[in-house]
RNA sequence: GCCGGGGUGGUGAAAUGGCAGACACAGAGGACUUAAAAUCCUCUGGGGCGCAAGCCCCGUGCGGGUUCGAGUCCCGCCCCCGGCACCA
């Protein structure tokens, strides 16, 4: 068990006296070798034993190396594993590598280098710098997302989607960047830009695509955020993203195309009466059927114009909006109107039917529209306080139906339900919900990616490879270079190409797109149970036992990407039994980002990285992890400024100083005063309800200020639970220092395997009180007084003081509010 | 435009509706030193009164409100950061 106890050794006197100065340089090698000499950070199961699994979002490794900005996220999860292994919890604290996807490719591309070689490299580079920063990870446990062994249990994640009808191939238009030569799915795509390339705009190619089925799961991924602990505007960004709507499909005719109708999604079916015009996607399959000869030449105008935008100039127009009238009219089978159908790239293709209903005087959108083109705003729904209808704009706010036939003096949720009503029994429509996300595009046209496994049988069609030829390697390619024709260079492989399907044992082609990078991060936090096992993707009892992951932190900007596609994945596990609770992250914190002095992105081009190599090289590793604490909440964003480290460093010299005149009087017991006594629980109370909130700044804060009153104390006086209970609840934010002081205490042991300090809350309770005396509001007298003195007795006192009678100026008061042992505040 | 999160000293920041600025950084002054570094001590929101101990006024983006009491709660603005962006 990796649990400690207060062992009361004292000091071996043939010791060597303390270094008088503390020297980072001199210690950190030498107890960086020794815990790994120990295997210090070694984890295994403890069946009966409670766990705490604590993860960080694995990182890409990249060729600059971690940044302190990186580390911002690191020190304090690994504050956070130390302390819960301190209090008393087998800690899983692991790390592994993103290494499939772009921007390793393309890394590699720009080097003319192979992703092969340079991953690993960058990995044993991040490595190096997480083991110098003092983070404690159980390194037996580190995986790659692009080894074989890893990527063999996507492959067979992807088969179990495709087996449950949750992996289809689909033909469409797509989103496309030029740059990356890969089709991308709709979260990749960033203000019309590729989320990799954000100042080049996507377009779209028409291709046959492989997808996640993630809409079947849009309502239980909202309904389950209500039980999740996670930051609340990343839940808001997650219902936003998937959008749900209520509302219901209608069908309109269209005259003189007899069985030809119109189907449309719209929120407010109560409007339908107000129904003057139809607007179709310019993509809408029905524009070339219905358009009438007229008005031909200016549809496929605006069509072909449509079709040339980039996304980012449909975007970029200053909402203007543009159309144009098919000549084809639909019967409104509620006001009985013939109204006219248009075209216009208001309306995207890839929302609802491609199709909406337009009623101006109820949308903003529809009624811009219909003031440019001269249509009819018919207004049909009242306010609902009785005030009239504005002439001016649309009322979009719920109100009373009006000249709406069957529907007039309804609310407006009365109203919609009565249409649906309507539309189901004349078999025209229903209540319906719509998303606004779109399924998960994972086909990628690049080589450095997990190959999909599937094979094309020309007898057999679409043939998923059996599990046991599991994994499908991906080849190596000397010349790797993305073709850009929208296939993938592994097309260029015949070894690869050319298989044998297993259910015929014709010949068969290999699927050549690769997974989406994102596929690879959604199943990673189970694979660090069980890293190594060979018949799953990981061992039952592992996984039973570690998870779900205690504490995930990551950054905000995978709010909609990697959170979303890893829970969709959780809960497809639930649903075949693979494992048994349904959210992967029970609690998400995310750190907040360390833009570099400048308030600049810190970036290797600008030029403006600071490494943890060089702050530790400087000042030493504690001092730096101690200023990524201190500099603010871990949560909130801010500016790195070397100072700080400077700082923190020359708390921990004031701290060895106080450390070392203790060790150098014998350690001893000492007869520390109550006052000295009550301090040391005090602050084990606070600075342990400040980890535990992770609130590490000011946990600091209360170590600093405990430390300004240690310092005017001799050895004797300090005692020695002051002293080692200080020095315990420093080691896991400084794991170096803790345990240098801690052996110099005398201890044998690993302080990284002892307890948590306990403190005595009867010893912490205080037996006088400072209390503030207000009149009218205003400070202005304190008086110190035994605690729990009564209402009555501290009035008294407090009219007394001098400075109230001299503040009250003769006036009798009025009414005195009392806060127990606090304040007393009397109104004049 | 909509939805979030913010706005407190020269700087990073503290503060269950109850002493605004803890703890630090930077700065100023002093001690030690031949000197510097390091270290230690003192001061450090603004303004005013006082020889002094001390006292008074103002102050948490702006304007209102609730309250005995507001950085904190409510209403209306302004600015910064992040997300979404014609979602019918």
């Amino acid at each position: 068990m990796h649990i400690g106890t207060l062992e009361l050794t004292t000091r071996s006197t043939q010791q060597k006296p303390m270094e008088e100065r503390y020297e980072p340089n001199k210690i950190e090698p030498k107890w960086r070798d020794e815990w790994e000499r120990t295997d210090l950070y070694l984890t295994r199961e403890e069946p009966g034993y409670p766990k705490f699994y604590v993860l960080e979002m694995f990182p890409y490794p990249s060729g600059d190396g971690l940044s302190v900005g990186h580390l911002h996220n690191y020190v304090p999860c690994d504050v956070i594993g130390r302390y819960k292994r301190m209090a008393g919890f087998n800690v899983l604290h692991a790390m592994g590598w993103d290494a499939f996807g772009l921007p390793a490719e393309n890394d590699a591309l720009l080097k003319g280098l192979h992703p092969k070689e340079t991953v690993p490299r960058y990995a044993a580079n991040f490595k190096r710098q997480l083991k110098l920063s003092g983070c404690a990870y159980d390194w037996t446990r580190e995986i790659n997302s692009s080894s074989p062994e890893y990527y063999r249990w996507t492959q067979w994640f992807f088969l179990m989607l495709y087996k449950r009808g949750l992996a289809y191939r689909a033909m469409g238009s797509q989103w496309w960047c030029d740059l990356c030569r890969t089709i991308l799915a709709n979260e990749q795509v960033v203000n019309g830009c590729c989320w990799r390339h954000t100042e080049n705009p996507v377009t779209k190619k028409d291709l046959e695509q492989w997808f996640f089925k993630i809409t079947a799961y849009a309502d239980r991924l909202i309904e389950d955020l209500e039980g999740i602990d996670w930051p609340e505007p990343i839940k808001l960004m997650q219902r936003n993203w998937i959008g749900r709507s209520e509302g219901a499909e209608l069908a309109f005719p269209i005259s003189d195309h007899p069985g030809k109708e119109v189907r449309f999604f719209t929120t407010r079916p109560d409007t339908v009466f107000g129904v003057s015009f139809m607007v179709l996607a310019p993509e809408h399959p029905l524009v070339a059927e219905i358009t009438t000869a007229a008005q031909r030449a200016a549809v496929e105008e605006y069509v072909t114009d449509a079709r040339r935008q980039t996304e980012i100039e449909r975007l970029s127009t200053v909402k203007e909006k543009t159309g144009v009238f098919t000549g084809a009219y639909a019967h409104n089978r509620f006001s009985n109107m013939d109204i006219p159908i248009w075209i216009a790239d208001y309306v995207l293709m890839g929302y609802g039917t491609g199709a909406i209903m337009a009623a101006p005087g109820e949308d903003d959108r529809d009624f811009a529209f219909a003031k440019k083109y001269g249509l009819e705003i018919p207004v049909v729904t009242a306010p609902a306080d009785g005030s009239s209808a504005p002439s001016d704009r649309a009322l979009t706010d719920r109100g009373i139906a009006i000249n709406s036939g069957f529907l007039n003096g309804m609310k407006t949720d009365d109203a919609i339900r009565a249409v649906c009503k309507y539309a189901e029994e004349h078999e025209f429509g229903k209540a319906t919900v719509t998303y606004r996300m779109r399924d998960w595009l994972i086909s990628r046209q690049r080589y450095w990616g997990c190959p999909i496994p599937i094979l094309y049988c020309k007898t057999d069609g679409i043939v998923p490879v059996p599990d046991d030829q599991l994994p499908v390697l991906l080849p190596d390619m000397k010349d790797y270079q993305p073709s850009g024709t929208g296939r993938s260079p592994l097309a260029n492989v015949p070894e690869f190409v050319n298989a044998i399907c297993p259910k015929c044992g014709g010949p068969a082609e290999r699927e050549t797109d690769t997974l989406d990078g994102f596929a690879c991060s959604s199943w990673y936090f189970l694979r660090f149970a069980s890293p190594h096992y060979n018949d799953g993707p990981f061992e039952k009892r592992a996984g039973d036992y570690w998870l779900p992951v205690d504490l995930y932190v990551g950054g905000a900007e995978h709010a909609v990407m990697h959170l979303l596609y890893a829970r969709m994945w959780t809960k497809v596990m639930f649903d075949t039994g693979l494992i048994s609770f349904k959210e992967p992250f029970p609690v998400l914190r995310n750190q907040g980002m360390i833009w570099a002095g400048d308030g600049q992105k810190m970036s290797k081009s600008k030029g403006n990285v600071v490494t943890p190599d060089a702050m530790v090289e400087k000042y030493g590793a504690d001092a730096l992890r101690l200023w990524e604490l201190f500099m603010g909440p871990f949560e909130e964003a801010t500016n790195w400024n070397e100072d700080g480290v400077f700082g923190t460093a020359r708390y921990l010299q004031r701290v060895w100083g106080v450390v070392r005149r203790y060790v150098e009087a014998g350690c001893p017991t000492g007869t520390p005063s109550a006052e000295t006594i009550k301090r040391a629980h005090k602050t084990v109370r606070t600075v342990t309800d400040q980890v535990e909130r992770m609130r590490f700044n000011t946990a600091l804060a209360t170590l600093m200020d405990q430390l300004n009153y240690l310092a005017k104390l001799t050895p004797a006086e300090l005692g020695r639970f002051t002293i080692e209970s200080y020095v315990l609840m420093l080691a896991p934010m400084a794991p170096y220092v803790g345990e240098e002081f801690w052996r110099e205490l005398g201890h044998n042991k690993s302080i990284h395997l002892e307890a948590w300090p306990k403190f005595d809350a009867e010893l912490t309770r205080d037996e006088t009180v400072t209390v503030v005396v207000q009149v009218n509001g205003k400070v202005r007298d304190r008086l110190q007084v035994p605690a729990g003195m009564s209402e009555q007795a501290n009035t008294e006192l407090a009219l007394k003081s001098e400075a109230v009678i001299k503040n009250l100026d003769g006036k009798a008061p009025r009414k005195v509010i009392y806060v127990p042992d606090k304040l007393v505040n009397i109104v004049a």
